[in-house]
RNA sequence: GGGCGGGUAGCUCAGUUGGGAGAGCAUCGGCCUUACAAGCCGAGGGUCACAGGUUCAAGCCCUGUUCCGCCCA
């Protein structure tokens, strides 16, 4: 054993302190920073950027560990990575925050004035926001963070406001009277996106309308009965017999003293309620539609809070929920209410504050998202950009056949001001990148700003170019635009994935991003979405203290299977954390063995077949990997990269591998140790390489600890498979030795012997290739089974007490003078000859198939017969065993 | 009402041209064998939701049923 330093490391692996020395290390190396090599290809994602409100979630963890195990895949494999960060305004959120900060204060946002206000934002920023990026660095992130960009930055805005003025002079940007999403806590519209349909236990009013005529009464069905005050229409089917006789007739609207006509449109559902529909344009978007079709009034009953205004006569002051409780009760007591059913039904909220959103017509702006969604479409069916999974490709489709035009202006103060100045002289509108001085019509200086701001998002869907300076033509984004893959969470396809594909492709004339890859949300154990009220919130910051950062990204990512939900367990993360340990303390091993002086480059040649068995297989399978590895992560299959890497290192490196190996490196030989020693270090410099972009910082630290590292791991290239190195013989040859060496250890266990007593054991009826393998390698079994002696076809025949197993044609037999229990020893061969029985009469059955013979290809067939006489021959094995096992007991 | 996804070992899930049913964890038994008890060795455990169909052959393809989840109206 060598006594260098490098065998000090200590016997657990101690994340807390290695995290923090290779963050600051990485960060002083600049690694992170994007480089532009001309002869390099490029990789570049752009961040999805999390709200400056912030604090990183398990989502985020998720999300953003996906997208360094891929910037440090492709940095490691020679790419110009970029990986751009940064940080969205949030207007609604970031507003509310200062707002409550403010309300403390016992000031509202108009007390203090707009400027103030937004002032008051940018300290907060300053002071507080944009925590959750010093969370992404402790979670490893290799972002450019010399690069990192937030959406209200100069250049951003500049990029915002040229989108604006480009979209508005191009008629895809226009200001209109419409039906929007009003959430009256927030004091502003909403995008149909940014309303959350929650299924709530409603009630269904039946309530009846008088025909003017005295002739009757028409009964209609409504879930919210305070909007009949704004009614200005009842809507029947045209087909509706029950109502074709109304043509023509008007109803007298209770509580208002108001009369409105009966109009027959076929958007109508029949079956629902009564199949008559109180029409409220102003109040419902589907009553809006029907309102336009019919020519009819509109009328708002409600204030920008939801409270009733003078439109709804004396309700007026009330809110409209009070409002509800008010009407039904004066619709009771003149008669009017037919009933009350139970009725389940979807209510809007505001996904921002979870009030119930109320639908109202308002002057509002918008992007007519037609042309610009049609285009979106196509780069997605011509496969100009890949949706993984494919799962999401038919509702992209529907909703984008589907979309309504996009209500971008916002009636709040933090946010990009629109850049439209209405001229108080002359009415002109004028809309500018710069802000003008005189109306270019009449001269006047008299300009207006609109007061309102942009949807974040709008400013959003510019970031994969804003964020490389367009509408400059810089450098970056000729080596990075478009980006390579974005990846996000699935819920957000709409808010913002859709929105910037339609950005990039009308501004850039091309795609912003090649693939999209979307994850699943993360929940608690039990399939639940986490949430601070349910209080199953798991805290990836607690979690990385507790764990280490590299588990929870190897759990993450162990989890993340395309198109499945991940249900996140503690218990799964500290299960990862025992194999960070155990791969530290592999390295720890390889430690005590290697030193500066040990020649790695003994396997850098391709050839290597004169390396003894053991090692052709440890590099064959390690070859293996990296092919395994390299093909998953290139295809999005994260779990896959993890369960390979996790299946090698364990499995084949430290069970097999090191245990075996184990002798030659305690060798006389100087040779044969040298080899064990090259290999042993070259294979785990491969997994701590292959690894890397999963779990950073042990790699590094194990890296760092090994001969002759000077450099960062994290820059070295990337493993590449060796198809020379896989060798199908080798395969099959250790295939045998396992199976033998695992008989063995079987009938140990089975039979009780003490782990420290060796043994002596044979084998019968070994081939003679496999009797040479046997022989050639029984001091490597013998060590692995703690035996005494193998013998290898002995010509003196077994003794009768002795314990047996078959594999492969073999049988095994270990001498037991006095431990041999008869009766399970002919018990587990009854179980194995039963199992044996039954596999052969299913090949047995196959074979005897003329059309399995006929049809099937030649190899399927082959391998059936191969196997009939494989399970041919260990039948025979089994009945020499149970007559051996009859004359003992006899 | 429309759309999508899922139902495989006790739990969480892989299973990528149809031919071997798998992994991790948990369970059980034995071990402090000097890298690791955060470990080592061994073992048990499945009618691949159900019913039909296509095929020489179905966890996989088709049809229907059922249960669970999500999205949309």
């Amino acid at each position: 054993m060598t006594t260098s330093e490098h065998n000090s490391l200590p016997k657990n692996y101690e994340f807390s302190d290695v995290e923090s020395k290779w963050l600051s290390r990485w960060e002083e190396h600049d690694s992170f920073n994007a480089r532009m090599d001309e002869d390099r290809p490029s990789y570049a994602i752009v961040i999805p950027p999390p709200n400056v409100t912030g604090v990183l979630h398990v989502g985020h963890a998720l999300n953003n560990t996906l997208q360094d195990i891929l910037v440090r895949y492709k940095r490691m494999d020679g790419y110009n990575t970029l990986w751009v960060p940064g940080t969205d305004h949030a207007g609604i959120a970031t507003q509310n925050v200062v707002e409550r900060q403010l309300g403390a204060e016992g000031k509202s946002r108009h007390d203090v004035g707009r400027d103030q206000f937004v002032e008051r934002v940018w300290e907060w920023r300053r002071e507080k926001g944009g925590a959750i990026i010093t969370q992404l660095k402790r979670l490893g992130c290799s972002c450019d963070w010399s690069r990192e960009r937030f959406t209200m930055d100069e250049g951003l805005s500049r990029a915002v406001r040229e989108v604006f003025v480009r979209l508005y002079h191009e008629g895809l940007i226009y200001k209109g009277d419409y039906i929007v999403n009003w959430c009256p806590r927030c004091l502003t519209a909403l995008a149909d996106d940014e309303v959350d349909h929650e299924e709530r236990a409603g009630k269904l009013y039946h309530v009846r309308y008088p025909l003017v005529d005295g002739s009757g009464t028409l009964v209609v069905a409504t879930t919210r009965p305070e909007t009949m005050l704004g009614d200005t229409g009842v809507a029947v089917h045209p087909d509706d017999e029950r109502y074709a006789h109304l043509s023509g007739t008007m109803v007298d609207l209770p509580l208002t003293g108001r009369r409105i006509p009966i109009v027959f449109d076929s958007h109508v559902q029949r079956e629902f309620g009564t199949g008559a529909l109180k029409v409220t344009p102003s109040h419902d978007r589907d009553d809006y539609e029907i309102g336009l079709r019919h020519n009819l009034e509109r009328c708002k009953v409600m204030d920008e809070h939801g409270v009733m205004n003078e439109q709804a006569g004396v309700y007026a002051g009330l809110d409209r929920f009070e409002c509800r409780a008010r009407v039904v009760d004066d619709l009771r007591a003149q008669g009017l209410l037919v009933n009350i059913e139970e009725h389940e039904h979807a209510v809007g909220l505001c996904y921002r504050c979870k009030a119930v959103v109320e639908p109202t017509t308002s002057l509002q702006w918008f992007v007519a998202v037609k042309p610009l969604a049609e285009a979106a479409v196509s780069a997605v069916r011509d496969d100009r950009i890949t949706i993984y999974p494919k799962t999401w490709y038919n509702t992209f489709y529907h909703w984008m056949d589907n979309i309504r035009d996009w209500c971008i202006s916002r009636q709040i103060w933090w946010g990009h001001r629109i850049p439209a100045w209405n001229c108080a002289a002359c009415g002109e509108v004028v809309v500018a990148v710069t802000d003008p001085t005189v109306c270019p019509a009449c001269g006047s200086s008299e300009l207006i700003q609109e007061t309102d701001v942009l949807d974040t998002w709008f400013s959003s869907a510019l970031w994969p170019f804003s964020t490389m300076g367009w509408p400059e033509t810089t450098r970056e984004l000729r080596f990075f635009y478009p980006t390579s893959v974005l990846i996000t969470s699935f819920d957000i396809l709409f808010f913002w994935v859709a929105r910037m594909m339609m950005m990039g492709i009308h501004f850039m004339k091309e795609v912003p991003f090649r693939d999209v890859y979307l994850h699943a949300l993360v929940r608690d154990k039990d399939g639940k979405k986490m949430s601070k009220s349910t209080g199953n919130v798991i805290d990836p910051l607690a979690v990385m203290d507790r764990y280490g950062t590299d588990a929870l990204r190897f759990t993450l990512t162990a989890f993340a299977a395309q198109g499945r939900e991940i249900k996140l367990d503690e218990e799964r993360i500290d299960g990862y954390r025992h194999f960070i340990n155990k791969l530290w303390n592999a390295s720890r091993f390889a430690l005590m063995h290697v030193d500066d002086k040990t020649e790695v480059n003994l396997v850098d040649h391709d050839d290597i077949a004169d390396l003894p068995l053991i090692h052709r297989w440890i590099l064959g399978r390690s070859s293996v990997a990296v092919g395994g590895v390299r093909t998953a992560l290139d295809n999005y299959h994260f779990n896959e990269a993890a369960s390979v890497i996790y299946q090698f290192t364990w499995r084949e490196f430290c069970d097999w591998y090191v245990e075996w190996i184990k002798a030659d490196l305690f060798s006389d030989d100087q040779d044969v140790r040298k080899q064990a020693r090259a290999v042993l270090l070259h294979v785990l410099e491969t997994i701590v390489k292959l690894i890397h972009p999963i779990t950073p910082f042990v790699s590094e630290e194990v890296w760092a600890a090994l001969p002759g590292h000077r450099e960062v791991l994290m820059t070295r290239p990337f493993p590449q498979e060796n198809l020379a190195w896989q060798d199908r013989d080798v395969e099959d040859q250790m295939r045998f030795l396992m199976g033998i060496i695992t008989a063995i250890r079987t009938i140990r266990a089975e039979t009780g012997v003490h782990p420290s007593r060796a043994i002596e054991a044979a084998v019968y009826g070994a081939d003679e290739n496999s009797a040479a393998l046997l022989a050639q390698f029984g001091s490597a079994i013998g060590d692995m089974c703690r035996l005494s002696e193998l013998r290898v076809n002995p010509e003196q025949p077994a003794p009768r007490e002795a314990a047996r197993s078959i594999f492969a044609n073999c049988e095994i037999v270990v001498p037991l003078v006095g431990l041999v229990d008869v009766a399970a020893e002919r018990e587990k061969l009854d179980r194995e000859r039963a199992k044996i029985e039954r596999e052969l009469a299913t090949v047995v059955g196959k074979l005897a198939n003329q059309q399995f013979l006929m049809r099937a290809p030649e190899a399927a067939v082959a391998k059936q017969r191969d196997k009939q006489t494989e399970l041919r021959g260990r039948l025979a094995k089994i009945t020499e065993a149970e007559e051996r096992l009859a004359a003992l007991s006899s």
